[in-house]
DNA sequence: GCGTAATCGAGACGGTACGTCCCGTCTTTCA
DNA sequence: TGAAAGACGGGACGTACCGTCTCGATTACGC
């Protein structure tokens, strides 16, 4: 969507005060929307394109940020772009709400949009250099997840062992998922309930 | 293994002088020493260094593959190109073993050698469309893993549960190293650990 | 009239399977089925286009002759391709005679069929190198046209003066013509009346 | 003089960075410099060359011109690339003078550099399209050359008919030079010299 | 009448230039 | 005076042809 956006917001802003922090807003939801319209991957959206989508100028976005690998990051940090992981069941039934989420997330990120916003973040950061790397590391994307909260409070109440890393569990739960996601096709139910399977049970035989 | 734009149709009888097999296996041999040598990344492999690599016309390389990363991955799949993990111990104690192969694959691979073949390996995935997927997906990259095959053995041996999926405990304990490979930085060793705890002992209170 | 590959030597015992005169005259009529069908230009008129056109491999068309100025340039000298000078009207006034006659041919001419087959031959000329030359040189061009037929016609009656050499006039007249053909836009009528009475009357105040 | 692709109406309020006059002239110069030094063809001459000698990137070129052709067009429309007609002799004798201009002509332009760059011309021209036409349409090249100026200048004293059209008489005279220049060799003198005879005297008998 | 040899159509080969697109920087004009 | 517009130098892309080569198939001649 281009011409028709005549912001009442920015109308105002432009005035006595440098439209600066609107045309930063402007930037991030622009990347947004081209990124979830479906119709670009990572590569079609240059910097060029993000800026006229925008209505600004490409030297405002090379201001803020240093490539459009920063632009994207912050738009997925920020919540412009979200990685929209579901939220967990809540049933009491761990392994039960976790494999419901599990079949949930497979169901809704299997999707082309959001395949496309996986493969975008992890270009983003493979190709962002250094400063990304510390934006993500800042980010701790795991221990906010909603599987990493839901694992620290059944900890919490003595359902799990003590010395559990919600983290780690979450990632060893959530990665292979993510990989899956933005590499081959979507996995069998049954190989994510293995999943599952062995994050609770672990691997040794009783 | 044949090109991506390979046609089963083709099969029957061809005019024309053949394909070269030998160009075909010099581009791929080509790619893999150009991102071996450690002085280009991903985007520094352009095609044309490619094929002048190869001793190849630029035209012979995009008459088998669609782009840069159909070839870049061909080269991952057919081991042209080996994204070397490490072998897994074996002192019998697998849990020691794990741990071992863990600290070894972050030891070895957090060097800038094994994190640029890494960042290409996802460029190529990622920007290469529908057609490299379905390459990946027949590739049965954690089936084949190292660590697959251990958990497979300590399984059929009894010491695992019988019901136990080695490729997705495998991707349970690897994935999560992947991707903090090609983000952020080098986990420390007791995240790590944990991650092993989880796939062997499982999250469960006992 | 033969390639200009070819080699008397050979005619005598060759091997094998003799080339295809077929073939050969398949290759000047599809030339000149290209290059008057008013789509093409002599540069969008490939050796792999006349070669599909023709039905003929690209080879067969290298085996007579050494590169697309010398096809084209045959394909004129044949008279598969003609630049159609018109024939000069005959009713006994000369100056009439020749003033009707450049109309006629600045009329004909000056359609874009006919320019552009001026411009191959040109072009075939300029990018043919020494061997197109001295086809060229061969054709005697000016001492078989129209024009300097009738020239030489009256001045064996007398009416032009003994000494004149009628392929240099013929060429004064029509040179002229030829370079507006290929460049600029159709001259003005009086211009080109205007070198009527110089050939024929001369630069000299009386 | 502005490119061919120059729009008037642009001439009005141009929004961003204005064109670089200095790099258009860099790329006429350079392509006058890379013509004239003898080694390089037309077809040696690529845009990326261009771009390089004139330190300036393709892109730019594009912007200014619609392809190559245009480029060396404008380069000898303006000057910067002279197709060196030799100036004619002032002795007095219009005869004597045209005969050894012819003379002149001939050694000096039947060198390996001067057919080369009038190959170069007619390449251009001949490759050029429609808007190549129009801009050498505007050129009157007949009408500044150095015949043309001696043919006005001996009319205007009466030594010549009143109603000789120079332009005629030096297209008349030069033309047919210079479709022997690019295409067969060097004429003999006697022909050169009729020519002569025919432009200054005509071809009727007395 | 059977091999030998050169041709045929077809199309891939190593090259090279093309014209387009994008990067990240710069230089104007406008509000 | 800050930002939009857009040209700049640079460089990779994917396409189109060039002229050569290699296929299997075909077609003549000489043995």
């Amino acid at each position: 969507m281009t011409g028709v956006t005549e912001d009442p917001v920015s109308a105002e802003t432009r005035r006595g005060r440098p439209r600066s922090a609107a045309s930063h807003q402007a930037v991030l939801t622009a990347t947004a929307r081209l990124l979830t319209c479906g119709e670009y991957e990572y590569d079609d959206v240059t910097v060029e394109r993000i800026a006229a989508e925008a209505g600004v100028g490409k030297q405002t976005i090379y201001r803020w940020w240093t490539n459009k690998a920063g632009v994207v990051l912050e738009a997925v940090l920020t919540g412009h772009l979200r990685l929209d992981f579901s939220p967990v069941p809540e049933t009491g039934d761990l392994r039960a709400d976790l494999l419901a989420w599990v079949s949930e997330t497979l169901d809704e990120t299997f999707t082309e949009g959001h395949r496309s916003m996986a493969r975008s973040l992890i270009s983003a950061l493979v190709t962002g250099g250094a400063e990304t790397d510390s934006l993500l590391a800042a980010s701790q994307i795991w221990e906010e997840s909603p599987v990493a909260d839901r694992l620290r409070a059944e900890r919490d109440v003595g359902r799990l062992r003590a010395d559990l890393e919600p983290s780690a569990a979450a990632a060893a739960l959530a990665s292979p998922l993510v990989l899956r996601l933005i590499t081959s096709g979507r996995p069998q139910d049954s190989w994510a309930h293995s999943l599952v399977d062995i994050v609770l049970d672990g691997a040794w035989a009783r």
